[in-house]
DNA sequence: TTGAAAGCGCTAACAG
DNA sequence: CTGTTAGCGCTTTCAA
C-alpha cells in the first residue's frame, strides 16, 4: 500500500483535506473535532477524504491555538539534591516497590480515555525540579500529578509559587495551596492492630515506616492510639524504610528486644514479608506463633507466602483521583484546592 | 513576590522581551537557543528581559517550526486483545518485575540531559495500539521505544509500516524492518550452566521463561546446548512465567519429577527467587544441597536471601542505548536499521 | 451551515 | 551582527 506522503513531516495538512473534499478549511476542522452544525453529507465526504489522504492533524498547531498540550507530567519526586550519579538508585528505589507503578496504572486508567498521556519525571536533584517547573512554563503539559518520596520536598511549593496546576498523592508537609487525594492512614492502622488483638495477639510490635514521611508517621500514631486504647501504653517500635530489606534487619530488632513477641505489624507489605522472612527462620510459624498484618495490599502482598493479610490501599482509584482533580484544575484556574481522603479497609489473607 | 503575568496562559512572548530588551524577536530568539552571532554585549540585556518578564519559550509555537516534540514515546506493549478491565492487571505484571523500571531509568538518563521526555504508554489492546501510532503520527511524540511482553505483538510491525521512527528493547519475532538492543541471552545462559557444572553440579535442571518469548527461548537454548556440549543431552524443564509464583511452581514440580537435583538454573530472578522459596520448605539449603543461578542481575537478586548468583543484564545501559538510537532515527531518517547486542556477564553471589 | 481571514508564538531564511 | 518577513497547521470569530 502506498501512502500519500510521509507521516512524520509534511503530511497532509488541513489544507490537503479540505481541497480533496471541496470544502474549506474550517469545515474539515469542525468535522474533526465533532462539531455540529455541519451537514452530513458533508461530514461523509470529509471523512472520506481524511481517509483517503491519511490525515493526521499536527498536535502543535493545535496546541498553539487551544493552549492545551494534553500532556501532564507525573512526577516521582524526593527532597534529596544528590549528584546525578543517584538517579538510577532513586529510580531502582522508586519501582522496587509495587507502589509506584499502581500509581502509574491509575493514571492512565483516567487519562487515557480522554486522550491523554503522562510524561515521566523525576525529580530528585535541584536541577531536576527546575527542569520540571520549566517543562510545565513553557505549555508541555498542563499540569503535574506528584508522588513525593519525602516530607521535605520542596517541589510542591516551587509548583505552587508559580502558579502551575497541580495534585499531591499524600498531604504535603507545609502549607501549601496545593489539592491533594490520601488514604487516611491512622483509621487503616488501627484497623490492623484491632484484628491483631481481636485474634488473641497480647505481645504486639511494630514495623514503623521512615517518621519523616506522612505515611510512615501515622501509620504509626494510629497503631499506638488504638494499643494505647485497648490498654497498651506501650509496644516496642523498630523505624524501617519500607524496603524488604528494611523489614527483615526490623524484625530481628524487634525479636531480640522481645522474644516473646506474637504480632507484629509492619507500616507497608514489602516490610511485613521481610518480617516473615526472618521469622521463619527463626523457627516461628505465621500466623501460628506471630500473626503479621502488612500495608498497602500492593501485589506482592496476595503473592507473599503466607499470603499477607494487610490493610487496602486503593492506590489505582486514588490516582485515578488525582487525575480527576488534576483535569478540574487545569480547566478552571481558580478552582478551589481540596483533598480527597480515602477509607482503607482490612484484607484478610493467612498471615493474620 | 509578583509576576508580570500568569505562567500558564497568556505568559509573556517573544514580543515581549524583544520590547523590553530593545531588539528584535529574531536576537532574542538567538539568543535562547544559544546561537552565536549574538553580540555579548546584547546577550546580557536579552537575557536580563528574559529573567524580568518571567519569560519561559512556549513549547507548541516551537514545536511547530521546527517540526520536534521532543518528547518519546515510551512504550510497553502486549500482545493481547484484552478488555479494557484488563489494563490494571497488565500494569501490574508489568511492574511487578524490576525490569521496566530499570528500562525507564535508563531512558530517563539519556533524555534528560537532552531535555526530552519520555510519554509512558501501555499497548495491551488493538485499541490502546491505535493510540499509540496516533500519537506519533500527530507529531505529539518524536519516535517510539518500545518494550514488548510478547513476541506476537503486533505493534513494531504497525509502527515500521507507518514509518514511524522507532527502536525495540530485544529482536522482534518477525521480519520487522526496526532497530534494536538486545542481550547475548544464550551466552548468559551458557555462562550460569558452566557456573554450575563447575561448582560440582551434576543433576542440573531448568525454569524457563515463556518460549513464546524470546528471550525465555534462548535462555533454554542456551542451557541446553552448554549441557549438550558437557555430555548432558537430557535435563528437566519446567517452564514458567517469569514470575515468583511460577517460580515455585515450576520448582515444586522439577523437585517432584527429579528429586535428587542438585543445581537449578531459572530463566530470571524472579523465578530463581521462588525456587529458592520452596526449595527451603522442602528443607534444602542453597547453596549446600542445591545451588540456585538467576539472570537479570535485577535489585531482587541482591536483596534475596540468600543473595543471587545471576546472569548480569545491564537494561539501563541498553535503555540509554535504545534512546540514543532513536534519536538517530529521528534525526536521520534513512539511518540504517541495526541492532546492538549487549553481553552478560556473570555476577557470583551466594546462591551458587 | 459554510467560508474567509486573523492570528497563536516561534524559527529561519534573507537582507542589510 | 541584527532586523524584517514569511510562514509552520490549526482554531475561531465574523460575515455571508
Amino acid at each position: 500500500m502506498k501512502r500519500e506522503s510521509d507521516a512524520q513531516a509534511g503530511g497532509p495538512t488541513l489544507e490537503d483535506v479540505a481541497r480533496a473534499a471541496g470544502v474549506s478549511r474550517a469545515t474539515v476542522s469542525r468535522v474533526i473535532n465533532g462539531i455540529r452544525n455541519v451537514d452530513p453529507a458533508i461530514q461523509q465526504t470529509v471523512r472520506q477524504a481524511v481517509a483517503a489522504t491519511g490525515y493526521a492533524p499536527n498536535r502543535a498547531a493545535r496546541s498553539l491555538v487551544t493552549r492545551r498540550a494534553e500532556i501532564i507530567a507525573l512526577v516521582v519526586s524526593g527532597a534529596g539534591d544528590a549528584s546525578e550519579a543517584g538517579q538510577n538508585a532513586f529510580a531502582s528505589r522508586v519501582f522496587a516497590d509495587p507502589f509506584f507503578g499502581r500509581v502509574a496504572s491509575g493514571v492512565i486508567g483516567y487519562l487515557r480515555p480522554r486522550s491523554m498521556h503522562p510524561v515521566l519525571m523525576f525529580a530528585e536533584t535541584s536541577a531536576a525540579r527546575e527542569q520540571v517547573v520549566n517543562f510545565l512554563r513553557q505549555g508541555s503539559a498542563d499540569g503535574a500529578l506528584i508522588v513525593s518520596t519525602h516530607a521535605e520536598d520542596p517541589l510542591p511549593a516551587m509548583v505552587a509559587e508559580a502558579g502551575l496546576p497541580a495534585v499531591l498523592f499524600a498531604r504535603p508537609a507545609g502549607r501549601v495551596p496545593i489539592s491533594y487525594v490520601d488514604l487516611a492512614h491512622q483509621d487503616g492502622a488501627r484497623l490492623a492492630t484491632e484484628h491483631l488483638l481481636a485474634r488473641g495477639c497480647r505481645r504486639l510490635v511494630t514495623i514503623a515506616g521512615p517518621q519523616d514521611v506522612a505515611a510512615g508517621h501515622d501509620r504509626l500514631t494510629g497503631f499506638q492510639d488504638a494499643m494505647a486504647r485497648h490498654g497498651y501504653p506501650y509496644t516496642p517500635v523498630a523505624e524501617a524504610d519500607f524496603t524488604l530489606r528494611g523489614g527483615e534487619e526490623a524484625m530481628a530488632a524487634l525479636l531480640a528486644q522481645e522474644p516473646d513477641l506474637d504480632g507484629v505489624f509492619a507500616a507497608n507489605d514489602l516490610m511485613a514479608q521481610g518480617a516473615c522472612v526472618v521469622l521463619r527462620e527463626r523457627g516461628r510459624r505465621v500466623p501460628e506463633d506471630v500473626a503479621v498484618v502488612g500495608f498497602d495490599d500492593s501485589s506482592v502482598a496476595a503473592a507473599a507466602r503466607p499470603a499477607l493479610t494487610t490493610v487496602r490501599q486503593p492506590v489505582e482509584d486514588m490516582a485515578a483521583d488525582m487525575a480527576r482533580l488534576l483535569q478540574e484544575h487545569i480547566e478552571r484556574q481558580d478552582r478551589a484546592v481540596t483533598s480527597v481522603i480515602f477509607e482503607p479497609e482490612l484484607v484478610v489473607r493467612e498471615s493474620a
